[in-house]
DNA sequence: GACCTAGATGAGAACGATTCTTAAATAAGA
DNA sequence: TCTTATTTAAGAATCGTTCTCATCTAGGTC
């Protein structure tokens, strides 16, 4: 009767096989304080799984996205990052060190759609800050 | 005495040398009506300048834009997209067929920085709206 | 518990976008 | 015209991701 989520149960109520890999990579992301990607993932569970293949990861966190149990983020370059807060929020990027961190909107957006895009049925938005990080303010050359 | 801007211009302006080819991709982002990719710019101008090589067309587009005259738009998966409207503002994005409309917030968004980010020096933010076009809502399968 | 099979895994090849390397060409100032 | 710092072209290299396919296994059936 734990209180935190079990990696077994939220695959298994997704409808997906529960294999040993999928349960660790989940429990990866659950216990993880950020936005991973594939190779954190990867190379953190090197230990447990040596011989697990780099697309297992792939395909694992494909059928999480699909599933919505994470939330895959693309911040322009390098690769995607994955995260477990399904909630809808957005997120500031540190333009020198590519951090991320999570920010909720206070009220959602006003947007008119264009006339060229007359009829776009809107699914949902991300918003991307983009900026210095307070790490890397200090860092600075000045 | 041309109203439009003249890419020669632009590119003296902004202290880039100007070459031919450099000229060439900058009138073409500028004529050009939407937001396009390396390979669009590539390929549109294999006529003019058969010998070109690609890596120019990379080396171009990022002096554009370091220089502000255009600005990079990656949306996720696939190729980055240049656009020559440097204005503030936002896009719509077809998740079926890539499709990108531009659009503008009708008021600034309102953000609290999270504690985590205290200090984060805010430089601009992107808002990326997902759904589906019109042309691809009336070849759904339905 | 043994059996069956749709689905998952692992290994590496393939791919597409982008960056890097280097020799040759050239823009632009002197 | 001369000079030199920049730019270009070509291809190799890199990186993230997808694909292929032989092998393995989770989980249902008897
Ligand atoms: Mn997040
Ligand atoms: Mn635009
Ligand atoms: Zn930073
Ligand atoms: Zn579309």
């Amino acid at each position: 009767m734990q209180a935190q989520k079990d990696a077994v149960q939220l695959l298994k109520h997704a409808g997906l096989r529960v294999t040993p890999q999928r349960e660790a990579i989940l429990q990866f992301l659950l216990d993880y304080d950020g936005h991973a990607t594939v190779d954190d993932i990867y190379t953190s569970l090197q230990d447990r799984f040596p011989s697990m293949s780099v697309s297992t990861v792939y395909n694992t966190v494909k059928q999480l996205s699909q599933v919505g149990l994470v939330k895959e983020i693309g911040v322009g370059d390098g690769a995607s990052r994955f995260d477990i807060n399904v909630e809808p929020h957005h997120h500031l990027v540190c333009t020198r060190c590519g951090a991320l961190f999570d920010f909720y909107l206070e009220e959602p957006i006003h947007l008119s759609v264009p006339p060229e895009a007359e009829g776009f049925e809107i699914e949902d938005y991300h918003v991307e800050v983009r900026g210095v990080c307070p790490r890397c303010k200090k860092q600075q050359v000045s």
